[in-house]
DNA sequence: CAGTGGTCTAGACCACCAG
DNA sequence: TGGTGGTCTAGACCACTGA
């Protein structure tokens, strides 16, 4: 079939592309262009779904659909893996533990992972290494109430990242980006100068109502993030 | 009917994150899952579509569906809309033109861009006010070959990034984000410290296969980008 | 080369909401 | 309240690829 919906949904946004549906503008319907373009409804809307799901339209019962105002204001990234990013660079990943400790959750850990005054934590400082190069730095703290088994886990050979991953299985969570400052502390462990901007993820996971980690990692300057 | 595509997702990825299928391991075929929820095949592949979008599963013909070895590393980010933002945030947004040249490209420029050396661009620097307050710091270089109408354009009131999605039409582009220590410029224009940590953002964009503007944003410290 | 996911179709009904 | 997108179905054929 000359059409599928990849090749139809490429079609109108190219149309749109053009600027013969400028930005805010209605489309036809899904019957009139699937008509026009010989196929069947499901087809159209499957593309159509799909640039709507690409933010390039804005879709709507009884209103049809648009072009959206902003289009391609939506992008995707890889939160990266550190051990793959590494190895896909051709370089020998290793973690090196610098802090493992157990204790009482300092106030603003209690905040992040919902915990009360006796409960415990795993403290974990880590510096990630691409041939032995700093590359990463990340500062962990770990529920053990969700996560009693990691006291035991060789975190010099696997990350605690994924250990948790495998372990405490499936979890949900959420991520943001920003930058800051090197503290000595950061700039000692990415071989850095005291203050160099550094690009940074902070994550917390959680796993039904139970927070499990929350992580900041500190990358190395002139570290980018890219999206498609 | 009970077993939508939506419902049919979710308790996948229930038994997913409840660990029946642990990461790496092989799920059942559309087949006998259509059957087991008692609904068309169709859907049930919409609904694994969906979750390997997602990250969650890998598919492979033949081979069948995998649960991930790391799900959830994918993420979905809107990029900023300043004035969208602002106003959202209750503030008042303006944009503040403090360099407006039109020159010869500059060899890093020609790079960017793919420019000849004779071509000209227009260099602007704008700082995004909320509440005339500094927000961000942009600099940006515009291929005047691609948009030779923004010289006139009301730079004042609608911020270029505007200016350019609706006269030069839809575009594609790529992003990728950082940090950088800001320079006197930049600090200047924030209002901040020399030197201090910024969460930055690059973008280009382009149509057809001719460059049409070259973006930096600089944030003004503290501030994150949040993922879904 | 056989079995899996990938896709298309034609028809149907439904949910929503703008006019 | 009627028209739009949202969805499901049953069946069919195709494309890829791993056992």
């Amino acid at each position: 079939m000359a059409h599928t919906h990849e090749t139809i949904g490429q079609a109108i946004r190219k149309r749109i592309t053009r600027g013969e549906w400028p930005p805010g503008s209605i489309i036809p319907r899904e019957q009139d262009l699937s008509e026009e373009y010989g196929c069947a409804r499901a087809t159209v809307n499957r593309a159509l779904r799909k640039l709507a799901d690409d933010g390039l339209v804005e879709r709507k019962r009884r209103a049809g659909t648009r072009v959206a105002e902003f289009p391609a204001h939506h992008a995707r990234i890889k939160i990266p893996i550190l051990r793959l990013e590494v190895e896909a660079a051709g370089a020998v990943y290793r973690p090196q533990v610098t802090v493992n400790e157990i204790l009482k959750a300092p106030l603003f850990v209690r905040g992040l992972l919902h915990l009360n005054k006796l409960d415990k934590v795993l403290h974990l400082e880590t510096i990630h290494l691409a041939n032995d190069k700093p590359f990463a730095f990340e500062d962990r703290w770990v529920n053990l109430n969700a996560a009693p088994g990691i006291v035991d886990a060789p975190l010099d050979r696997i990350s605690a990242n994924e250990w948790l991953i495998h372990e405490v299985a499936f979890s949900d969570g959420s991520v943001s980006f920003g930058a800051s400052n090197a503290t000595k502390r950061e700039a000692d462990a990415l071989y850095t100068e005291d203050g160099a901007a550094l690009f940074t993820i902070k994550r917390r996971t959680w796993k039904a109502d139970q927070y499990i980690t929350a992580v900041t990692l500190y990358f190395r300057p002139g570290y980018e993030m890219h999206a498609t």
